[in-house]
RNA sequence: GGGUCGAUAGCUCAAUCGGUAGAGCAGGAGCCUUUUAAGCUCUUGGUUCUGGGUUCGAGUCCCAGUCGGCCCA
């Protein structure tokens, strides 16, 4: 069946070597994609029974299931890894233990396959715990080889695009999004908890509201009419706050059709949640029991380490500091919002940062805060009395209406939670929405106003950017290593 | 969008001043019945991202483009 000559020649082509081998199992009526096999124990339950039972070697059989991972063939004997969705386990397969003719089949499979086996539990003479194989099953046979089993997979744009490959041979890669999983799982509970209801609201949406940016337009063929996607999910929320559901949340995409960085993805994950009856203070309580629980289940420990050497500490109460304080500080300047715009661009410019001068007054300070101030705060920092120019959304402070009830959480040098008191006089909410003229696209959206005058009960709501959330816990050095499949060009 | 760096075998990477494109792993043919990045012998494998240009000669220099990383907006 094999033919010497071909095989020669197309020995370079790995993947026709592969078809080959394929064709050649097909004549011999053992298709490799139409089979199964049992998996009674993962790789880890397999090495726990092994210790539980504590026996040099046991007649325990186990059939254990996986993609190959190294291949050692020794003569009449073959030392295998396979991989499973908890790591890797060894496998011992003698020519006298299959038979001949089995051995001689087997000895043809490949780095990427996938295959069961079954038999007994040993350990070897240098202490792995290993499948003794009496049977094995080929259930898919892969194609295309495995990248490289020492260096893995480095090139970013192969990591990105085909994910697999790097899930397949990128450890700490596969940890990470096991991680992030664990992390949403806690948020859920955490709610669940609390007597949160989770529901779900449009991603399309007519009008785009609840942030400043610009989103992304769709044509609704049945409708004809353009819709956008969500670029938040406050609004409706809310509505749902109107209609009595006082502890609320969504944990879902938002888009936003803005520029790519190592720190902003199109698409990304948000929570938000609504809880009626508490303020901006409660919401302190919320997120930071939320943080704290997310970090305590999934790291076991409220030090955060990062690639930057220094630690996150997340335990005990977080440091409240106001926006206006940071500012004066980061300027070294007590009197800063009672300067002229002009006079603060002068200032800007000799602390040795770039900001348009056609901005706003307000956008101006804001701009000092993104660059000077956020990137330095490391450890948690609840950032309240933010001005009242840059949320239209919240209720104003009582002693210093030119601020917000409100707080803006940073952590790792990035902004990761805001939160509210939710503004809910409609009269009001009208008036701040129309001010907000110059923004990008966000139109006035006059059926959320409706709801509002229904009455909305007095509530605090958080947002939280679950991917940012997953950057600093699982120190993760870009947005791209948290999202499985971030956005790229087409190839 | 601007700046900058990069793209070489399936993967990870070399290639001096512009002078015959190499290695390890993977692959192929063998040896090897407890290996651990197994070992040993032999061996296949290239549109050097694409398209132009300079040159006797280009992976290398120049121009344009594609994709990606980083920094900035």
């Amino acid at each position: 069946m094999d033919n010497p000559k071909t095989q020669e020649e197309q020995s370079h082509d790995q993947h026709a070597v592969r078809l080959q081998k394929l064709q050649n199992l097909r004549d011999a009526d053992a298709d490799p994609y139409s089979g199964n096999c049992d998996q009674t124990h993962t790789s880890a339950q397999a090495k726990a029974l092994y210790e539980k039972l504590g026996l040099e070697e046991t007649e325990e059989t186990v059939s254990v299931a996986g993609r190959i991972v190294t291949f050692r063939v020794m003569g009449k004997a073959t030392f295998l890894k396979i991989q499973d969705r908890e790591g890797v386990l060894q496998i011992y397969v003698k020519r006298d233990e299959v038979g001949e003719e089995e051995y001689k089949v087997f000895k043809k499979l490949d780095l990427g396959d996938i295959i069961g086996v079954t038999g007994p539990l040993f350990v070897t003479k240098t202490g792995e715990v290993t499948v003794r194989a009496h049977s094995y099953a080929l259930v898919c046979k892969a194609l295309r080889p495995l990248p490289e089993k020492w260096h893995g997979l480095s090139d970013n744009e192969q990591i990105y695009r085909q994910r697999y490959l790097d899930l397949i041979v990128n450890e700490q890669s596969r940890n990470r999004f096991r991680q992030r999983s664990a992390i949403i799982r806690e948020i859920r509970e955490f709610l669940w908890e609390r007597e949160f209801i989770e529901v779900e609201t449009p991603m399309m949406q007519s009008v785009a509201g609840g942030a400043a940016a610009r989103p992304f337009t769709t044509h609704f063929n049945a409708l004809d009419c353009d819709f956008f996607l969500r670029i938040a999910l406050e609004l409706y929320l809310k509505r749902l706050l109107v209609g009595g559901m006082d502890r609320v949340f969504e944990l879902g995409r938002v888009f936003r059709n803005e520029g790519l960085s190592r720190r902003h993805n199109p698409e990304f994950t948000m929570l938000e949640a609504y809880q009626a009856y508490t303020d901006f203070r409660g919401m302190m309580e919320l997120t930071r029991g939320l943080i704290q629980r997310s970090a305590e289940t999934v790291l076991g420990s409220l030090q955060v380490a990062r690639p930057e050497g220094d630690e996150i500490d997340l335990s005990g109460k977080w440091r409240e500091v106001s926006y206006k304080d940071l500012i004066r500080e980061a300027t070294d300047d007590g009197d800063w919002f009672s300067r002229s715009k002009s006079d603060k661009l002068n200032a800007v410019n000799k602390l040795g940062i770039h900001v348009d001068p056609s901005l706003e007054d307000f956008e101006v300070t804001n701009d000092v805060f993104e660059k000077l101030v956020e990137p330095k705060l490391i450890q948690p920092t609840f950032v309240t009395h933010i001005p009242v120019e840059l949320c239209p959304l919240a209720k104003l402070n009582p002693e210093d209406p030119s601020t917000l009830d409100v707080f803006e959480l940073c952590i790792n040098g990035q902004e990761i939670a805001p939160a509210y008191s939710e503004q809910n006089d409609p009269l009001l909410q009208r008036k701040m929405f129309e001010q907000q003229v110059g923004e990008e696209v966000q139109n006035l959206d006059n059926d959320f106003l409706l709801a509002l005058e229904h009455g909305m009960p007095p509530a605090g709501g958080m947002g939280l950017g679950i991917d940012r959330l997953v950057i600093f816990l699982t120190g993760a050095s870009n947005i791209r290593d948290t999202i499985l499949f971030p956005s790229l060009r087409p190839g």
